[in-house]
DNA sequence: GCCAACGTTGGC
DNA sequence: GCCAACGTTGGC
């Protein structure tokens, strides 16, 4: 367990990494796209997590952790969606932007870049890499 | 079960 | 604010 990773999209007017610093943890929900709710069931506690700014911002922020695996979506009424608990970890030392992360060959393939509206997809351990690495030399 | 219309997300 | 992408809804 604890072996993938992934990125999450929040917009920061809603809910930013500041307020997952400030809470210490938060519940995952009000996903209603299938495809990112299939990532959501496959998350294992202790999987790690980019935190993605939407709208403002545009940049990947800190990182996440999976605290507790998939359980019915609270806020859903139909029961067919789900939730996951998330803890932050850390700021990155500088967030990476999206433009940067689409000047990177590396990050191509990146299922966020190619699927522009997924607001929860998997992250390749050389794509976490290399965020990562550009996070580190702003 | 198809597909047009519509709504939402999210970058620009 | 606009628009492209894409998911969902509803008429047939």
């Amino acid at each position: 367990m604890g072996d993938a990773s992934w990125l999450v999209k929040s917009e920061p007017n809603t809910y930013s990494f500041e307020t997952l610093v400030g809470d210490g943890r938060t519940v995952w929900d009000g996903v209603r796209n299938h495809a990112a709710a299939l990532h959501l069931k496959a998350m294992q506690v202790g999987d790690q997590v980019f935190f993605y700014h939407s709208q403002e911002g545009l940049a990947v922020v800190g990182i996440a952790e999976v605290i507790r695996t998939a359980f019915p979506d609270p806020s859903d009424p139909t029961g067919r969606f789900v939730a996951v608990e998330l803890a932050p970890v850390r700021p990155l030392q500088s967030p990476v932007t999206l433009v940067r992360m689409k000047a990177s060959p590396t990050l191509a393939d990146m299922a966020m870049l190619r699927q522009g509206r997924l607001s929860v997809s998997p992250v390749r351990p050389e794509e976490w890499r290399e965020i990562l690495r550009l996070s580190e030399t702003a």
